[in-house]
DNA sequence: CAGAATCCTG
DNA sequence: CAGGATTCTG
């Protein structure tokens, strides 16, 4: 399709050889064959780019699956335990907040990651899981276990005491609760226990069991037992946020709704935390009570599990952070350093540094906006990423660090031989990570899940994406995706060019808007100054995309690929100059693409889709397009949702390749100027003689048209000067054309010269004073003769005139030319 | 009728 | 100068 489009345009050209006013124009055929050639060959290449490209999207949707499947696995609940099981809870809140963390990067990894499966956090995860053995009771929290979970939802540093646990304040009254928590509103009957339904990860057994606890619910009722739901409401919401986001499941809903769980407003209510508040109720229950013994076994089991897991995770944690911090230590400290902090605090292992932490997170609050950009996806991504290459390294030989880490992971044991000190300060670091992780996870959380999660779902629906994803790739594109892409570079091998930046760099894009033959607002406003790498109208193509235009092959094993790739698309960016063809304006089907904001946007988005464009996404895109590839439904997110108008794909393709030169992808202010000067040797140029002097600019179709149309308005101001002064002469009291002359100092020169040399800086050729003269000429004969009555009577003027053009200096091929000649 | 140039307007 | 409407041509 591309082929054609160019080519019929230039054979259109070639033939048409029509011309304003019956004249023919002269136009090269040799060079639109040349031109079409390359075109072809272009899209060549791009076909094989589209086909790595689509490669590419494939994995991706794989990787998306795997991604739920995890979310399912790591949405274990634990059962809730006895009085004495509270540590239960304990550790559960921890190896929550780990997994979720943890989860959190699995999530965009998997978002980015073609193999879900092999991402490392869930690997291990995974593995937790099934090796969990025996249980390490962590005395040190006795019946304060809770309160670590309680804790980390909200407000992660002051879980020590506002957060007091409502579970425990409503069921024993033991603990801290407030009264308002337990009166809350949202108060529910006191069901049965959920027992510990969550924890099984398979649907339909949970569902049951959902039924059973209604049942169950229904005939024990016990007034006495109110859950707080106050403080918990807030809680629950911010981990239902996530967990919904997250994990997508299913079963989590019946089960909210049979508990009848007043609180309609939450998104979407934890079954989880509801099975924990009713949890303890159902204890006082004694005609449950051996239900609950045989829940009991379970939970203990479960808790065992738990706790490995915790530990387990922890360790993963550090491991984690210390080689994030060994690959990124040397390389941009600077900008991380706060990541680095803030890992360092959730740190074990470092005792010092955790309490510092403690300390510092006390009043902290200040930086929750680091933290929040450090926990962007990028960083996750960065983290896994470095844990691959740390794996690499260590197959060669462990590092000193590494092993640093490995050793302080042994806290927690039963059999510990830990001091009491020992312990005290691992509970203390334990409770600093766990808190710190709570405010990262809230921090994230709120990030990432409020604001855009509706609309995401309904642009794709089909896609049955949790919606959490989309905010995700979506907002990564502002601060953090940058980052996070940067860093991503360090690991050369692994780079991948942004998708979004790539599309920038498609020459295409201003005019892709298929037929549009006119021009569109190409000309971007810039310093004459800033001849070179001035941005284009396309936007920030300027100088600073090149090194996305050599997309790093993408690494198959590493399999990590931006976030954008799902998502490349943060639709309402894609405005205006772009209504690109390989904008996803099919991800958006309906919307508006040209919504006022986009220009605004635009340049933002401008840079992202540079590197998109770069490379085999671009070419893809072009294919897709192509008859051949109708749906291109299996090749991913990104291109199913890419509705193609195709039309100047083929002009982009042509583009693509280029590196390094200033090719630009629209016409600039200096172009105008060129093209001003131009007029002074030629009026009527051909389109192919426009591609030869404005070699530096991407031609397609717009570029060629509004070129045209430059020139065109040229004439039309020339011819108009034409025509008033030969009246003006006629009135004057001129009698005969040889009268009238044209020279530098004339008012139709000046008027001319001030319109096309405006600064005046250039010398205007004397051929330009003849034709100027000719043209007067004519004017004035035919208008004294009358034949201004004819409507048409202006074309025969034309006709002359189209053949008095001049060769165009060669210099103006040049793209520098305008410096040269205003030099000169 | 499509495409191209021109005309007209802002 | 750009856009849109109109005219013209093959």
């Amino acid at each position: 399709m591309p082929d054609h489009d160019s080519d019929s345009f230039l054979n259109r050209q070639t033939k048409r050889r029509r011309v304003d006013i019956g004249v023919k124009r002269t136009v090269g055929s040799t060079a639109s064959s040349t031109a079409a050639a390359t075109t072809a060959t272009t899209d060549n290449i791009a076909r094989a780019k589209a086909a790595i490209f689509s490669a590419m999207n494939s994995l991706s949707s794989h990787s998306h699956h795997g991604s739920d499947t995890d979310s399912m696995e790591c949405s274990v609940v634990q059962p809730h335990g006895g009085p004495g099981v509270v540590s239960a809870s304990d550790s559960e809140s921890k190896s929550n907040v780990l997994r979720k963390l943890l989860k959190r990067a699995n999530s965009y990894e998997d978002t980015m990651m073609p193999f879900p499966g092999t991402t490392i956090i869930s690997q291990l995860l995974k593995n937790n899981i099934a090796k969990n053995g025996g249980g390490h009771e962590r005395g040190e929290r006795g019946d304060r276990g809770d309160r670590g979970e309680s804790g980390f939802p909200g407000s992660g540093l002051s879980n020590a005491s506002s957060d007091a646990p409502q579970e425990d304040a409503c069921s024993n009254s033991s603990q801290d609760s407030t009264p308002q928590e337990c009166l809350s509103p949202f108060g529910r009957p006191p069901g049965l226990a959920t027992f510990d339904i969550e924890r099984l990860n398979d649907e339909h057994l949970r569902a049951k069991r959902a039924r059973v606890e209604n049942i169950i619910r229904g005939m024990s009722h016990s007034p006495s037992v109110v859950v707080p739901a106050a403080s918990r409401h807030e809680r629950d919401h911010e981990m239902d946020g996530e967990r919904e986001m997250e994990l997508d499941c299913p079963p989590q809903q019946s089960q909210q709704q049979a508990p009848s769980s007043p609180r309609g407003g939450e998104v979407c209510s934890s079954s989880r935390e509801n099975k924990r508040k009713q949890r303890l109720p159902q204890q006082q229950q004694q005609s449950f009570t051996q239900l609950v013994c045989q829940r009991k076994e379970q939970k203990q089991e479960e808790r065992r599990q738990l706790k490995l897991q915790l530990e387990d995770m922890q360790k993963q944690l550090r491991q984690l952070q210390e080689k994030f911090f060994q690959i990124y230590d040397s390389t941009d400290d600077s900008e991380h350093n706060d990541l680095h902090n803030d890992i360092g605090n959730m740190s074990e292992d470092s005792p010092a540094r955790s309490d510092a932490g403690g300390d510092d997170r006390g009043g902290d609050d200040l930086r929750s906006d680091n933290e929040m950009s450090d926990l962007d996806p990028g960083h996750f991504l960065d983290r896994a990423r470095a844990l691959l290459q740390e794996q690499a390294l260590l197959a060669d030989g462990d590092k000193p660090r590494r092993e640093g880490l490995g050793r302080s992971k042994g806290h927690g044991g039963p059999g510990s031989s830990m001091h009491a000190e020992g312990k005290q300060l691992a509970e203390t670091l334990k409770q600093e990570l766990n808190s710190a992780m709570t405010q990262v996870v809230d921090t994230v959380v709120k990030v990432f899940a409020k604001p855009p999660r509706p609309t995401p779902q309904q642009a794709f629906p089909p896609l049955s994406i949790p919606p959490e994803r989309f905010p995700t790739a979506v907002n990564g594109d502002n601060p953090n995706f940058h980052t996070a892409n940067q860093r991503l570079q360090c690991f050369g091998d692994v780079i991948i060019p942004n998708p979004l930046d790539s599309f920038a760099s498609m020459p295409g894009i201003p005019g892709t808007a298929n037929d549009q033959t006119e021009a569109l607002p190409l000309v971007v406003r810039k310093t004459p100054s800033e001849h070179h790498h001035q941005s284009s109208a396309v936007g920030a193509h300027g100088g600073h995309h090149h090194p996305a235009l050599h997309p790093s092959s993408l690494s198959a094993t590493m399999g990590f690929s931006p976030p954008s790739f799902r998502q490349p698309f943060p639709l309402p960016l894609m405005g205006y100059p772009f209504q690109s063809p390989l904008a996803p304006t099919g991800g958006y089907p309906g919307k508006d693409r040209s919504s006022p904001d986009s220009m605004d946007l635009s340049r933002e988005t401008t840079s992202l889709r540079t590197k998109m464009a770069s490379g085999h996404h671009l070419v893809h895109h072009h294919r897709s397009c192509s008859p051949a590839h109708p749906g291109s439904t299996a090749e991913g997110l990104s291109l199913s949702l890419i509705k193609s108008e195709c039309s100047d794909l083929q002009d982009m393709a042509d583009i693509s390749p280029y590196s390094g030169s200033n090719i630009q992808e629209g016409l600039s202010p200096n172009h105008l100027k060129k093209a001003k000067l131009m007029f002074f040797y030629t009026r009527y140029p051909s389109s192919n003689m426009l591609k030869m002097f404005f070699s530096d600019v991407k031609f397609n179709r717009c570029i060629t048209s509004q070129l045209i149309k430059w020139f065109s308005n040229f004439r039309e101001f020339y011819y108009i000067q034409m025509e008033k002064f030969a009246r003006q002469a006629i009135n004057d009291g001129v009698t005969g054309a040889e009268e009238l002359s044209v020279s530098r100092d004339c008012e139709l020169f000046r008027a001319l010269n001030m319109h096309y040399n405006k600064a005046n800086d250039f010398e205007v050729p004397d051929r330009f004073l003849e034709v100027a003269e000719i043209t007067l000429r004519e004017f004035f004969n035919a208008i004294v003769a009358g034949k201004d009555v004819d409507p048409s009577w202006k074309k025969a003027i034309y006709k002359v005139i189209c053949k008095l053009d001049s060769e165009v200096p060669e210099i103006f091929k040049s793209p520098n030319c305008l410096q040269e000649l205003l030099h000169e």
